[in-house]
DNA sequence: TGCTATGATGAAAGCGCTTACAGAAAACGC
DNA sequence: GCGTTTTCTGTAAGCGCTTTCATCATAGCA
């Protein structure tokens, strides 16, 4: 059943012309005579011809494809992060070349998305080695790194989020509205810059209303939900006394909701919880989230731009920083705004 | 700063032999005097030579990447998903390659994943057109469908998940155990095959206990948690009558826990709610969710598994059929078994 | 009418690598 | 010691495509 492939040459004489003309039919690189144009149409179409990419890769001098490279964790975060990305690389006619790396692997590169196979490379947070990122950079190739920042202030394009500022915001309001004073705060992974500008966030804001900053309210989350739960189950255990929990980012808030209804404490009465980032589910959760929206696919779309004009030799900000947002529901203590929908039927 | 990029000539010129003997050391293709090996691997080392992949797989056979088709709806679901397949293909020395599809371009092939851009694609459910598969199909390219059965019957093997099975059982639960009779049914996206045998199983157990099926409590709920609780909560105003609400899968159930949540009922003592799929946060919610575990991970790796023996030229199973199994929390009306963790620490 | 821009096309040189094919050198057998 | 393997290595032919460069018609212009 497997026949070979249609290449180039076999549109080129079934159309009768050279493979040179079809190349610039297929590309639009130069003018062809319309009736040219009509037969070489009609070939490809016959013979179902599609471009080989290796071959177009390696004679031209682009591999048309970006590459991404994300950590194992894999959270509803990373959605609207590929969404993002997939399509304005789509829209800037690049494949788009997606690594998962896995744990164990750190730094190496000898791994798909090397210099060679993608014109460029974004970067997610922590996978890659300081020193791969540094070499990558003196070699001239084209990267930007998503929500952190690079090594050595080398001049590499990053995109983050205010993150401190809609953290110091979020906490404010627990305190000042809900009056909470025993404020937990769950650290996402380690190293992560993300979460080390939330927790000066969430310093600030301690700082700002007079409330001493206390170290054993502050413990693991990882950004994970099952961590978080971990955590706060221990705290629980413990003994330990608090009033509000901000839990990193939305993913651990769902762990820490978990670990407190679990244990008869009531969210928000007896506990505030408050997330980051506002993904879907933020919005479903019992009760609904209170949290900080991070334009996370927007963030994303403007780190391919970033990395798309670097390409093209222009010039990339260094620096694209995303606004975030308090968003107020229940969890924090809030009343309900919406009564339930009556959609008249 | 961007030097040109070390070619196999370089390493080759460097160590003082033929490019040929080069590409048989890195590849290990014949045997080679060690002597010469070592100045080929010193060459290779002090020039930082990695081999390019795009010239590599023009001159093989094979591309060394495997694609992905995804649909655009990024679901929680996906991320086992994903994760069991990258790590396969990884470990049998291949390349990813994860197209998301946007809406519109439903079902072109013009985009990344190619025929000659891969050696083989896992087709996720509905993104490409029959017609496409069937081309595919006949000319001989390694294909594996993921949830979905092939088109015509051709031999395309294919993953499944005992869908019929796990909903039945889930179902019978909650009627014999609960003593449920007007169950609601909210359908996974249009022509969803997961979806179309989840609903067998909900009409089987309803008839295996004599209740008359009810086209009134069956609804749309498109596996995604919005659409789900736009049902839900229409059918409240509508004042349907149900006391449980199967929502197809586990994304849905959160929407529907919302709906119900916000319009004052209580889960499970007013309505039971089922889910489907065990992703991670069902056992967050709140209630925690009944529902049936798939394999989803272990589904993935194991259609990769299938694409890479068809690659191999080996046989592949024509379909791969992977349990479920009833996962019994508290949303269905079943007290909580654990008690809080006393973890001692 | 003679000469130069202009449009349309083909020939051919690679892009960096794999892989027959074919030597040359070393090892073996009797 | 000579023919025959066995090892090791180089030569060269592409893989399918892009892209100068060159070639020809035509067309434009004085």
């Amino acid at each position: 059943m497997a026949k070979r492939r249609a290449t180039i040459s076999d549109v080129a004489e079934l159309a009768g012309v050279s493979i040179a003309t079809v190349s610039r039919v297929v590309n639009g690189t130069a003018p062809v005579a319309e009736e040219t144009v009509r037969r070489v149409r009609d070939a490809i179409a016959t013979l179902g011809y599609t471009p080989h990419a290796a071959a177009r890769k390696l004679a031209g001098r682009e591999t048309g494809t970006l590459g991404v490279l994300l950590p194992e964790v894999a959270a509803e975060f990373f959605f609207p992060l590929v969404r993002g990305i997939a399509e304005e690389v789509r829209n800037a006619g690049y494949d788009l070349l997606i690594h998962v790396a896995s744990s164990g692997q750190e730094s190496s590169l000898s791994t798909p998305l090397g210099e060679h196979n993608t014109d460029g490379l974004l970067i997610f947070t922590g996978r890659l080695s300081d020193e791969e990122i540094t070499r990558l950079y003196n070699s001239g190739f084209p990267l930007v790194l998503l929500y952190r920042s690079p090594p050595d202030d080398l001049p590499i394009p990053y995109v983050m989020f205010e993150n401190k500022k809609g953290a110091r915001d979020l906490i404010d309001h627990v305190i000042t509205v809900h009056g909470r004073r025993r404020i937990a705060f769950l650290r996402g992974p380690e190293g992560n810059e993300d979460s080390e500008w939330r927790e000066r966030g969430y310093r600030e804001a301690l700082e700002k209303n007079g409330i001493p900053f206390d170290a054993d309210l502050v413990g693991m989350g990882g950004f994970d939900a099952d961590i978080a739960r971990e955590t706060v189950e221990s705290w629980l255990i413990d003994g330990l006394d608090f009033d509000a929990i901000f839990a990193g980012d939305d993913e651990a808030a769902m762990g820490v909701m978990a670990a407190l209804r679990h244990a008869g404490k009531k969210v928000p009465d007896d506990v505030a919880v408050m997330g980051f980032d506002d993904i879907n589910s933020a919005k479903l959760m019992a009760p609904p989230l209170t949290t900080v929206r991070a334009p996370i696919e927007a963030a994303a779309a403007g780190a391919a731009q970033a990395l798309l004009a670097q390409i093209n030799g222009k010039e990339p900000p260094h620096q694209l920083r995303y606004p975030t947002q308090v968003i107020i529901r229940q969890s924090c203590g809030c009343p309900d705004a919406s009564s339930p929908k009556m959609t008249a039927s």
